[in-house]
DNA sequence: CGAGCACTTGATCTATGTCAACGGTAGTGG
DNA sequence: CCACTACCGTTGACATAGATCAAGTGCTCG
């Protein structure tokens, strides 16, 4: 299967500063090449691949989270990337890499990790709630990632996510709203009582 | 805001070069000054610690795992560090700090971040035994945290880790080894068939 | 030798998983 | 524009893994 990334560099011969992913699509398979990037916009998870293709959820890349940082070492990608929701992406770093974007980009990657394991703990309302925390922007909406999706992240069902949407929606807690290039079922207009 | 180089002066080096805690010792609370280190035996917790003082369960950090990373660009730990097991530590890093080093922390930082959340998602006894080859020397022999910190890392109950560990060691998958200066319902020998 | 933890074990409950059928939406091709 | 088709999401009935509650037991250390 190839790769977005792939399909975009090999067309382009200087080497692309910024990708524009739709949800769904793999940004980078495990093993590949493919440089580091910053995630501007969406929501992108990463899996590790077993040799049978099985993918398994490992870790959730939000805006200004860094992608790819260990390929600047190893030079491929240690996990598969896929984005969630439409996704906006620049090259990182920008300029010459100092000692201190590093260090930030790794403090940053710990505490997106342990949000992550959080996301895996407690009572299952709980956990949708919190991804929802961790997913919506400043005005309170929220673009969600398929039902499935959110199952894979949080260690539950999509059936049970489904029940706890609907549940949220009628308590009032989320309002679906219609926004322009997103599936009806997965916008949000969250109650601010639940942020914060 | 330090700089990276600043923190690499000789004026800050830590006074101590090394830790030996005993387990339940927590070794560096969260937001205090401590400097890095590289954990070279046992296993540590790592948690967020609320207003309230309570702690949630963040991460686990092993034998070759760095610890406190963030306080070469911060100055203080994000989280509270808490050995589960006997530990040695030194100084980290012995020598002058370089990109690859940071870098091979960051990518190691990851993968053992996709560990912690593979320990919380699947079927209770699949989690406790993907953390006992977590934890495994290469001897097959283990020294387990205490039931409630397997129960914490794992986001099971500690009666269900209980009844887990006997159900494994009837099986013959754990058999129980006396090792000096540990509880005797901690250290095991772990069939072979199990590991890998 | 006694106190305090950590661990074990049993009985019971329930949140979530599982299975199965159906409904809606978005994209596709006529 | 409409019909077709794939997904994706919803909903119900039922099953069960693991939680919860409640006694005990037995290390370990003072």
């Amino acid at each position: 299967m190839k790769s977005f990334a792939a399909m975009n560099s090999a067309s382009e011969m200087p080497a692309v500063a910024s990708l524009c992913p739709e949800a769904g699509e793999v940004l980078f398979p495990a093993g590949g090449s493919g440089g580091a990037w910053r995630l501007e916009r969406g929501v992108v998870r990463l899996d590790t691949v077993g040799r049978d293709g099985e993918r398994q959820f490992a870790s959730l890349a939000i805006a200004g989270d860094i992608l790819g940082c260990e390929t600047l070492l190893f030079g491929v990608h240690t996990f598969q990337s896929t984005a969630l929701t439409r996704c906006v992406l620049h090259a990182w770093p920008g300029g010459p890499l100092g000692g201190d974007s590093l260090l930030a980009s790794l403090a940053a990657a710990q505490r997106r990790a342990a949000e992550v394991v959080a996301l895996r703990g407690g009572q299952a309302v709980d956990r949708l709630l919190a991804l929802v925390r961790l997913l919506a922007d400043d005005a309170g909406r929220v673009v969600l990632p398929m039902r499935q999706d959110i199952a894979d992240i949080t260690a539950l069902r999509f059936e049970t996510i489904s029940r706890l949407v609907k549940r949220l929606e009628q308590a009032g807690a989320l309002r679906s709203i219609r926004l322009e290039g997103v599936h009806a079922t997965r916008s949000f207009q969250v109650d601010p009582a639940c942020l914060a």
